[in-house]
RNA sequence: GCGGGCGUGGCGGAAUGGCAGACGCAUCAGACUCAAAAUCUGACGUAGUUUCUACGUGCGGGUUCAAGUCCCGCCGCCCGCACCA
């Protein structure tokens, strides 16, 4: 009888054995390059949720491995960012001494997982040599005209007392702490990401990436095509220009609203509207964004203003109203009450007239709702009569030879606001020249050091902690030598993780970001696993930044990361996120010890299917472990049985192999895993009747698991009499020829219920088939057969009427 | 409101249109044991007249020889966007 499985002896003896012989070294191969998003290094450690992720990309990397490949599989720190900094602030500890802590503390949970992480290459985004390189981009995109300074209305957090980016923004609320988000007018640092819009947006088409994940992107960068139209302000030497995507209705436009926010608003309200206006505009200044989002009600002012029709010269009143907003088009809108339902509300309740200039049936109808469809043009001069479809298409070039207007597209995405006035970031390397204007650090003096600071507490002025030091602001300008100050605003967290991939191929070299030659090689990313809260924050600001490098010659690929995987999260028991405050963090570390790290890892991809949320459920490993153990068991006795194979096991391995294969490229984790089971029950099975299963097909076994239970897999291959490593080996291969049987069985349906189960030869022809069918279910064909369906393999269904 | 996804035993879940419930958890019974744990063997959708039959994949229709799977209409849950003109 074989010793019972004992993993802890098993997982240490192996452990060691590949930190003194790491596999996973000869560079000679073809590259594969498998990214974890990395982690923010928090004090709290890791829970079982974060190792979802891990495992799936290991064992991936794994299986990359044993087909042939040098698999590029890295693992490095976020670690700028607010935490530490909240952290640094609570206990007056240095964050760069808390998040070393924490960095030692979560690389040893994350040794715990795999020895196949390539330590050589990790990286921190918090080091200077690492930084240094994130505010030279910085520097190449300030060259370029797409970093610049700014001062306007952005979002502000008040929890975290910082500007922050649209992106930033999750439901009106702060996507750090949760906090509902405000305006507040600053003086920011601005990336033009919208000069890339339409690539970001074109470039989609090329991603194996989840749909989910392109579709929020997509609708985030939003295109839409349409026109600009102008109207004059009647009595004032003053035109307003529309964005309008449906210039098709201008005949229908029946009054203008422009967003209160405009410095125009106030200018165009006249005497006698003047106060209703001032209190309109001071009363949505006062509305958070959450606020402005739940109720939808519509509110506004007249302006006492009229702008003409350009088409018609029709009259239309201008109104001021927060519906429209400030930084989408022109902040004016043309309103078409009849075709656009928003447009239709505010005529409601305001009492504005209504006219329809699209028909579906080119009458004229009343309308109790906004008609957004296409029809004939109706009420519109000499446009009536025509296809709306057809003249929306036609509209602008109309317009831009009647001088009024031109086509126009537009963009949801909004440049990017790039800084923090928080202390925990990259410095932003500028330096503020009275003479000079803004003037970029050079090169040779980067990095610019993230100096000490007494205290790490945001002013809430709007200027950042680093403004405080004095001796660190005051500097001389690298242009003319003059007194000048510092950019005191850091870079927000998500700079550092826009380019980091590519430095894990190249983190050593002090002369540039990354060598051309060893990013040719290696880049881009063939497989990107993390959560999909990303999706339109650090993926979209990674492709961003992958354009510009690309734009400026520094890698030859536009798109950083090939495949993504959006792995599910890992809930408590009752579904319930978990937290350290809710008291439901389920440990790694207790389960190691008592399951093994082979469990751990098969049960973190049995809980569920890897993309889908799934909750721990503590009992579920036992199953795990049981089956590892059965596996131990099986082969420990077969190795000291040491019988031939048999024709039986030679099938089931090549079947085995069939569906394990299949199983793992449809990336159908949890069913890989309940595979495994099943087949090892089958085994034990064939090994009752047979007294073992032969060394070779143990053998086979061990190489597929070994992508998913590494230490067991390496200890059996060893006792199997091999010397040497198991990764070196491909994974098997199975001949398509033994997987069919001699005898099948077939479902025998009369009219679709299944009525018998026969078994009869595979080679059986359909005449045969059914013959034998209609045996077994002879005393069910009592009316006439009126059809007999055979689907080889499967089912015979006879269809009998009467 | 718009867009996307999902809905299967007590639970997690499995099923290229072809025997629904694989695999696992839990439960029950048996073996081993003084006993328990572990392990092994078996049962395990519901109902009934229990070697058999009927019903059964959120609800109602439809297509098909055959539907968890495809189509139409509902209901419920989850996610994303949220006045982008």
């Amino acid at each position: 009888m074989a010793v019972p499985y004992n993993h802890t002896e098993i997982e240490n003896k192996w452990n060691a054995y590949w930190k003194e012989h790491p596999i996973n070294t000869d560079e000679s191969k073809e590259k594969y390059y498998c990214l974890d998003m990395f982690p923010y290094p928090s004090g709290n450690g890791l829970h079982v949720g974060h190792w979802r992720g891990y495992v799936i990309s290991d064992a991936w990397s794994r299986y990359k491995l044993m087909q042939g490949y040098h698999v590029i599989h890295p693992m490095g720190w976020d670690a700028f960012g607010s935490p530490a900094e909240n952290y640094a602030i609570k206990t007056g500890r240095h964050p760069a001494v808390t998040t070393a802590e924490n960095v030692a503390h979560i690389k040893e949970q994350i040794s715990q997982i795999s020895d196949l992480y390539d330590w050589d290459r990790e990286v921190n985004t918090t080091d200077p040599s690492f930084y240094k390189w994130t505010q030279w981009i910085f520097v190449q995109m300030f060259k370029k005209g797409l970093a610049y300074e700014k001062e306007m209305p952005i979002n502000w957090c008040p929890s975290c007392q910082t500007g922050i980016s649209n992106e930033d923004v999750v439901g009106g609320r702060c996507e750090r702490c949760g906090s509902p988000v405000t305006k507040r007018n600053m003086r920011q640092w601005m990336l033009k990401i919208t000069a890339y819009a339409d690539r970001l947006l074109d470039d989609l088409q090329l991603l194996d990436w989840p749909e989910k994940v392109i579709k929020m992107q997509s609708d985030w960068i939003g295109r839409s095509y349409g026109a600009e139209v102008e109207f004059h302000v009647d009595g004032m030497d003053e035109v307003l220009t529309v964005y309008t995507t449906r210039p098709d209705t201008l005949y229908g436009a029946t009054f203008m609203v422009m967003a209160p926010e405009l410095k125009l608003a106030g200018e165009l309200a006249t005497p006698e509207q003047r106060e209703a206006v001032d209190a309109y505009i001071e009363a949505t200044s006062m509305r958070s964004s959450v606020d402005r989002m739940q109720d939808k009600e519509k509110t506004g002012v007249f302006t006492g203003r009229y702008a003409v029709n350009p088409l018609n010269g029709k009259k239309i009143p201008i109104w001021l109203s927060d519906y429209v907003l400030s930084d989408y088009g022109t902040g004016v809108i043309m309103c078409v009450p009849a075709h656009d339902e928003r447009d239709f509300d505010f005529a409601k309740k305001f009492g504005l007239e209504i006219i329809p200039v699209i028909s579906p049936d080119g009458e004229e109808h009343e309308l109790t709702e906004a008609y957004i469809g296409t029809g004939k043009v109706i009420n519109s001069g000499d446009w009536n009569g025509m296809d709306s479809d057809d003249l929306k298409q036609k509209a602008p070039h109309i317009l831009e030879e009647k001088g009024i207007g031109r086509k126009q597209k537009n963009f949801k995405l909004r440049d990017w606001v790039f800084a923090r006035q928080r202390y925990w970031g990259e410095p932003i390397p500028i330096v503020h020249c009275e003479k000079c204007g803004c003037v970029a650090v050079p090169e040779d003096q980067l990095p610019v050091l993230l100096p000490d600071v007494e205290s790490y507490q945001p002013t809430g002025t709007g200027e950042s902690p680093l403004a405080a030091i004095e001796d660190w602001v005051n500097t001389t300008c690298p242009q003319c030598g003059g007194p000048a100050k510092r950019e005191t605003n850091t870079m927000p967290q998500w700079a550092g993780s826009s380019w980091y991939y590519l430095r894990y191929v190249d983190p050593h070299n002090d002369e540039a970001l990354v060598d051309r030659e060893i990013a040719d090689k290696y880049l881009p990313v063939d497989m990107y696993i993390g959560g999909v809260e990303h999706a339109v924050l650090h993926l979209l600001y990674s492709r961003f930044y992958t354009k510009f490098l690309y734009d400026i010659g520094v890698v030859d690929f536009q798109e950083p990361f090939k495949k993504l995987f959006n792995q599910g999260m890992i809930t408590g028991e009752n579904g319930i996120k978990m937290s350290k405050s809710k008291g439901n963090v389920i440990s790694p570390d207790d389960l190691i010890r008592d399951y093994g790290c082979d469990s751990l890892r098969m049960y973190e991809l049995f809980v569920g299917p890897p993309e889908q949320e799934s909750a721990w459920n503590d009992r579920g490993i036992d199953g795990v472990r049981r089956y590892l153990s059965r596996f131990w068991t099986l082969a420990c006795d077969s190795i000291e049985a040491d019988v031939a194979r048999t024709p039986e096991m030679e099938k089931l391995i090549h079947k085995m192999t069939y569906d394990i294969t299949n199983r793992f490229d449809g990336f159908y984790l949890n069913t890989v895993i309940s595979g495994f089971m099943e087949y090892n029950n089958k085994f034990i099975d064939l090994a009752k009747k047979t007294g073992g299963i032969d060394k070779e097909t143990i053998g086979t076994m061990c190489l597929m698991l070994a992508p998913f239970a590494p230490h067991i897999c390496a200890e059996i291959w060893e006792r199997l009499g091999h010397d040497d490593c198991i990764y070196d080996h491909a994974w098997p291969t199975y001949d398509e020829s033994k997987l069919a049987d001699d005898l099948v069985e077939i479902a025998v349906q009369v009219n679709g219920k299944t009525r018998s189960v026969i078994e009869i030869s595979a080679e059986a022809s359909k005449d045969e088939a059914i013959a034998a069918a209609k045996d077994a279910v002879a005393s069910r064909l009592t009316g006439t057969i009126v059809k007999e369906i055979y689907v080889p393999g499967k089912i015979v269904n006879i269809v009998v009427k009467g």
